[in-house]
DNA sequence: TTTTTAATCGAAATCGATTTCGTAAATAAC
DNA sequence: GTTATTTACGAAATCGATTTCGATTAAAAA
């Protein structure tokens, strides 16, 4: 059983494929009489029109695509989440990449996505990511297109992001004003745009608070993983025992290090204090729980699709419409990790 | 700067645009001149099939769905990051939905889908559903349907789930083995399969050792949620006092009564061991870690879509194919919270 | 009765790519 | 030199839906 077309329908009722076309979608020069005669032998040969018709026919194919570095992870499974809920709502489908934080990866998968012919693209790009050249091909190729939480500044496309350089301040703030003097950083990579600006909102609140900053006091983590926050924390305990507390990049990494520290019976917050970044719900539930950053991934993912979808309804009018950057608020959580 | 098309190559050669179709798909009756002239200036052209034409032409859209009951959720989001991988490696795109385990949602997401024209349907259903006639339908429409993790024994099509019955056998047995009595049990809602056979693995695991089955000490978790956990764990402590095991049917579920009895100073595991359901990463780091089944969700992602794509072959031959229903292993995970 | 106007409908073109089939030219065979 | 066979291409149909434009008929106005 083949799906039914237009022209089932107008065979069956002896009417041309245009006729029954109109009369569906209710155009004033059809009778009132063949529109209800049409409707409803659509009805009951349960008539959808077909989606590639329809979309080679007016070139859109209501559908986003939506590359991320990584599908399991809390943070960005929320942003899912939101985006897809967005889109749904709006009649749109979302084709998911992961670019498995690899920058060959992702341009491959801009170009499938183009080929694919998707009416926009939402990117979260990847460590690796210093080339820009398939991103700003997309624009040039009038193809909407939305960057959130890693983004790259000279991209020049609408955005959303938190304030990564004011939370990170925030937070290392946070522990300075609970005491703590010899401050420690776990920095994520060098190159995204999120550890650099967490790495300078860490140094500019030692700097405001009369803190020495001291590079000795700064590690990198490359995988941000657990493990590296286990390493880290080691590091900490054997170089540098005087530290009294570390901001560190994101919650997973902390986490490790809390568990290192737990180890060790190292207290958390009498010897050492520790905040991380990003409010997974992990950490709510670690002992001591970890005071963070709450980074609102949910929200993002909605803002993130809304946007673009604006942007496709703009694009599709032939109108222009104006970079957009929106900046989410963050928020301090405290937990038993710091004070 | 719209994309270049046959015809835009064909005129600038001078072509035919079939020709120039043939030339790009090595068609022996082009010759080997014109099919270098051809494929030189596709190349420069930067020339891509238009998706829209090739899809209905050959009435594939190369693209598989994916329902699942919530994307915020480790198992889940390991599942999606097997599909995708495997469904990339096999140049299909994944659309993602989520049903928030409604019924209704789920039901108009088939549709959705359907009328989107993908390839293929993967499902794991929402737990209000049990009514199946959306999932039927697909089938009987000749799509493709896989079901994974949460399925409807009833609904004809290949499977791919774990033995929840025997995993839920072994966590007791692990609890009766390591010296438990008396084992509550954190069920599931009531109608997904999976509740009912982790429910039935636990009484069967009584049984066998002898140890009566008592009613008042299985919980219904509803919304299985961290909350639910210390709820029922509170339940516990109040009313009964001398269970010293408890098998609970997920990991936030069991992370939320480990909090709950770390809270009112109830010893784990030697006053009371508990045992999960999933192994999510988080167990690995709650204090006292979490003892649990593995779930191995980023291969059962892998597989069902290896599956899925195996079916839209055959289906695209017009082959029968079998319906196979995959069982892979899930693995006793010891940690702290048990012995 | 003639002319205008409105009401209905269908022919044809279009969106791009694909595939079947036929045809012309070039080459080979006789 | 004639017939047979390649070789190389294009015309046309197809996949469904949409939209423009023209044509027909019936009803209204003159």
């Amino acid at each position: 059983m083949k799906p039914a077309t237009l022209k089932d329908i107008a065979d069956a009722l002896g009417l041309s494929v245009p006729t029954v076309s109109k009369a569906l979608k209710d155009y004033p020069d059809v009778s009132q009489k063949t529109k209800t005669l049409v409707k409803d032998l659509a009805k009951t040969l349960n008539y959808q029109p077909n989606a590639f018709a329809v979309s080679l026919r007016k070139s859109e194919s209501k559908t986003i695509g939506v590359i991320i570095p990584e599908t399991v992870h809390h943070f960005f499974s929320s942003v899912l989440k939101g985006i897809i809920q967005k889109a749904e709502e709006k009649g749109y489908l979302v084709i998911i990449l992961q670019s498995n934080e690899s920058y060959e990866l992702e341009k491959k998968q801009i170009d499938l996505l183009l080929r694919n012919k998707v009416d926009g693209i939402l990117i979260s790009i990847a460590n690796s990511t210093s080339n820009f050249m398939h991103l700003t091909s997309v624009i040039s190729s009038n193809i909407p297109l939305v960057m959130f939480d890693k983004i790259a500044k000279v991209v020049s496309c609408s955005k959303v992001i938190i304030n990564d350089r004011h939370a990170a301040y925030t937070a290392t703030k946070h522990l300075i004003t609970t005491g703590c003097r010899r401050i420690a950083h776990f920095r994520g990579p060098l190159m995204p745009q999120n550890s650099i600006d967490r790495f300078l909102g860490y140094k500019k609140a030692l700097e405001d608070h009369g803190i020495p900053y001291d590079p000795q006091l700064v590690y990198i983590c490359n995988d941000m993983s657990y493990k590296e926050g286990r390493t880290y924390a080691k590091l900490i305990i054997n170089e540098n025992r005087d530290v009294d507390g570390i901001f560190i990049n994101t919650d997973l990494v902390a986490i490790g290090a809390i568990a290192e520290f737990n180890e060790q019976k190292i207290k958390i917050p009498e010897e050492i204090s520790v905040i991380g970044f990003s409010n997974w719900f992990m950490s709510s539930v670690v002992s001591p729980s970890l005071s963070t950053i709450n980074q609102p991934g949910f929200k993002m993912g909605k803002t993130a699709c809304k946007l673009l979808l604006k942007q496709i309804k703009k694009e599709k009018k032939n109108e222009n419409y104006d970079i957009k950057v929106v900046e989410l608020k963050t928020k301090l959580v405290l937990r038993e990790s710091t004070l």
